[in-house]
DNA sequence: CTTTTTTGCTAAAACGATTTAGGAATCACG
DNA sequence: CGTGATTCCTAAATCGTTTTAGCAAAAAAG
C-alpha cells in the first residue's frame, strides 16, 4: 500500500527516454534542448498523471539550493515578530519555499550559532534581525552572497539589502502629538542601545522635545531582567514628579510600565499621556486605551517577501534594496488632551 | 577563499582510509565494525580539528530522514501558540532538529495541503493542532507510522500520542472560584465546536453551573468575522441583564469581550466577574486585571518535545504517549468578590 | 601446516535529482 | 557521394552520505 513516491526515473521507464531527457522537460529546458514536442507531452502528462513532484531533498543535494529561507528575530513569542512571521509564512509557502523560524535571544553567540546551523543546511535565503554585535557574522554572510535581508535595523556601514521603519520621524512626531496635546515634560523610556533602530528613536523624540523648547528626560535601561527594570522605572517616575506624560520605546517597555504605573502611580495611568513604540491589540483594549507608533507589519512583511523572492530569481548583487516604511501614529485615549476631565 | 566545507571524503583521503570507514567512526560505529581504535582516533581527531559536519541534505537523502521537525497551529500569531513555539524551538534546535512552524487556520483542506508539501521533505516528526475536520489527515499520517504527537485537542477515537490539559476540570474549577466569590448569573461565551477543548471546556462550565443550582447562560458563537462575533456577544450580554460574571472560553474571545465591554457596558468592566482560558501577560496589566486559567506552557512544550524525542530515538508504536496536563487558575482583580467597592 | 575464525577494513550501490559532454541519425550542400 | 550541420536524445559523473556484501591478512584451532 505504502507504494513509494515516484521519481524521475519512474516516469523515464514508463515513457521509454532516458532521466536525462526527463529531467530536462521537466525543468522547461525541453524546446532549449531539443526535445520533441511529442515527448515533452508524453512526459508532461504522464507526470501529471501520476502527481509527481521531485523530490527537494535530492534536488538540494544537487543543485546546493534549499528552498528554506530563515526568518530570524529576536524572540519569536513577540507579538510583533510573531505576526509578522505569519505574513512571511503565506507568501512563502505560495512560492514553495519553507521558513524556518529562529530566535537568536538578540545575542550574538546564538546568532552565529544558528547561522552556522544553516549554513551547513544550504539555506537559500535569509531574513534577519541581527543582533547588537552581529556585524561580523553579516559581514561572513554578505561574502558567501546569499540572499539576504536585514531588517527591523541594520548596520549603516554595511551594504546590506534592508526593510525598516522611518523610526526617528514617527517619534518625532508622535512626541509632536504629544506636545500639541498639551503635555510639557515628557520621560523617554528606552534600552540603552547603539543600534540603529533604538537609536533614531531616542533621536526622534530629543529632536522634537527641543524644538518645542522642553527638556529631555530619558530614562536608559540597561538590557535588564524584568524585575530590574521595573524597579528603576519605578524610582525615574518617583524622581521626575513634574512629568505629565511617558513614551515608551518598545512594547516590551510599555507592558512592564504600565504595571509599575498601575502599582506605583496608580492616578497617573488616566492623567498622564501615554506613548508606545510597537502597536498591539491589547493597547486597544486597555483602559485608556493607548496611543502607538503602528509599524506597519504587512507592508513589512510583503517588502520583505518580495525583495526576498526578487534576490532569489536574479540573484544580482549590482543593486541594494533599502526600504525605508512609513509608521502610522494610532493616537488613542491615552493622549488625549486631559483638561476636560482634571477637574 | 570560499572554500568548500569538508566531506567524508576530504577525511577518508587524508587518515588514507576510505570513506565507509569514516562513516562508521562518525557513527559510532567504529568499535562494532572492528574499525581500530587507533584508526577510530585518528579520524575523530581529525574531524573535530577541521570542524567537520555532515551535509544533512546528503544523510537526509541517504536515510530518508530529515531531522525537520514540523509544528502546526492554529495560527502562529497568536500569542498561546507563539509562546509555545518558542519553547519547542529551543529544545529542538538543542537536539540538532529543526522546526518549521506553520498554520492551519484551523481549516482542513489547509491542513491536507500543508501535510502533503512536508510528507515529500520527508519530515521527521509532526507536533499538530488539528483543525476540526482534520481526522482523515491525520489517519494518514498515523498509517504512514511517522513519529506524531496532536495537542491542545486530539480525536478520542483515534489511538494518537497527544499532550492536552484537562480543560474540563480547569473550567468547572474557575467556575465554582467564581461562584464561590459571589458571582450568581455567569454567563459563558464560547465558540461552536466540536473539538475536544471546546467541549470539555462548556461540560466544565456547565457542570459546576448545575451543581450550585444556578441557570446556565452560554453564548456559543459561531466561526465568523471578529466584527459580527462582538455584536453577537454585545447583544448576548443586553439580553441578559442579570448577568454579574462572564467567562470567555478562549483568549481571542476575551479580546473581543473586553472591548465590547468597554464600549457598551463600561460600568460592567469592574462590577462583573471576568474570567479567561488562556493566560496572557495583558490580563496582568489589563485594569482591572483579568483571572484566567493559564496553561502551563512550558510543560506542555517540554512534554511535547520529551514525547517527541523519545519516538525519534526508538519508534515503538507499541505504547501510544496520552497526556494531560493541570492547569493553573490566576486570580486577579477581576474575579474577585465585589462587594467591598458595589457601595 | 592446513583450515577456520577473527580482525580490520573497503568497493560499490544506493538515495533522486542535475548537468556535461557527446553520439547516432537525418538532412543539407557542394 | 563526402562533409558538415542539425536534430533528438543519452551515458555517466556528480552532490555527500549510508550500508551491504565481502576481501585480505592475521590469529586461532585442529
Amino acid at each position: 500500500m505504502k507504494s513509494k513516491r515516484p521519481s524521475i526515473k519512474d516516469i523515464a521507464s514508463y515513457i521509454n527516454v532516458s532521466v536525462t531527457t526527463v529531467s530536462f522537460v521537466l525543468n522547461g529546458k525541453g524546446p532549449e534542448m531539443r526535445i520533441s514536442e511529442e515527448v515533452i507531452q508524453k512526459i508532461l502528462n504522464y507526470a501529471k498523471e501520476i502527481n509527481y513532484t521531485p523530490n527537494q531533498l535530492a534536488q538540494s543535494l544537487r543543485t546546493g539550493k534549499s528552498n528554506v529561507i530563515v526568518f530570524m528575530v529576536e524572540d519569536i513569542s513577540n507579538p510583533f515578530f510573531a505576526r509578522l512571521a505569519r505574513i512571511i509564512e503565506v507568501t512563502a509557502y505560495k512560492k514553495g519555499y519553507k521558513v524556518i523560524f529562529c530566535s537568536n535571544e538578540n545575542d550574538d553567540r546564538h546568532t552565529e550559532e544558528l547561522l552556522q546551523v544553516f549554513r551547513d543546511q544550504k539555506v537559500t535565503g535569509y531574513i534577519i534581525i541581527p543582533s547588537a554585535g552581529a556585524k561580523k557574522q553579516i559581514m561572513a554572510l554578505l561574502e558567501e552572497d546569499v540572499p539576504m535581508i536585514l531588517f527591523d535595523r541594520y548596520f549603516p556601514e554595511l551594504e546590506t539589502n534592508y526593510v525598516v521603519i522611518d523610526n526617528g520621524n514617527a517619534t518625532y512626531k508622535a512626541t509632536r502629538h504629544l506636545i500639541g496635546n498639551g503635555y510639557r515634560n515628557i520621560g523617554f523610556v528606552t534600552i540603552a542601545s547603539k543600534q540603529t533602530q533604538m537609536m533614531d528613536r531616542l533621536k526622534g523624540y530629543n529632536k522634537a522635545v527641543k524644538e518645542a523648547k522642553l527638556q529631555s528626560r530619558v530614562l536608559e535601561l540597561p538590557f535588564v531582567k524584568a524585575s530590574e527594570g521595573e524597579g528603576l522605572m519605578r524610582h525615574f517616575f518617583e524622581a521626575n514628579p513634574e512629568l505629565d506624560a511617558v513614551f515608551f520605546a518598545t512594547n516590551y517597555l510599555t507592558q512592564r510600565g504600565l504595571l509599575v504605573m498601575r502599582e506605583y502611580l496608580p492616578g497617573k495611568l488616566n492623567e498622564w499621556g501615554i506613548m508606545t513604540f510597537d502597536d498591539n491589540e491589547f493597547f486597544r483594549i486597555h483602559t485608556p486605551s493607548i496611543s502607538a507608533v503602528a509599524q506597519p507589519l504587512e507592508e513589512i512583511g510583503n517588502k520583505l517577501m518580495e525583495i526576498m523572492l526578487e534576490l532569489l530569481k536574479h540573484n544580482e548583487k549590482r543593486t541594494v534594496h533599502q526600504v525605508v516604511l512609513k509608521s502610522e501614529l494610532k493616537v488613542r485615549d491615552s493622549s488625549k488632551a486631559k483638561d476636560a476631565n482634571s477637574i
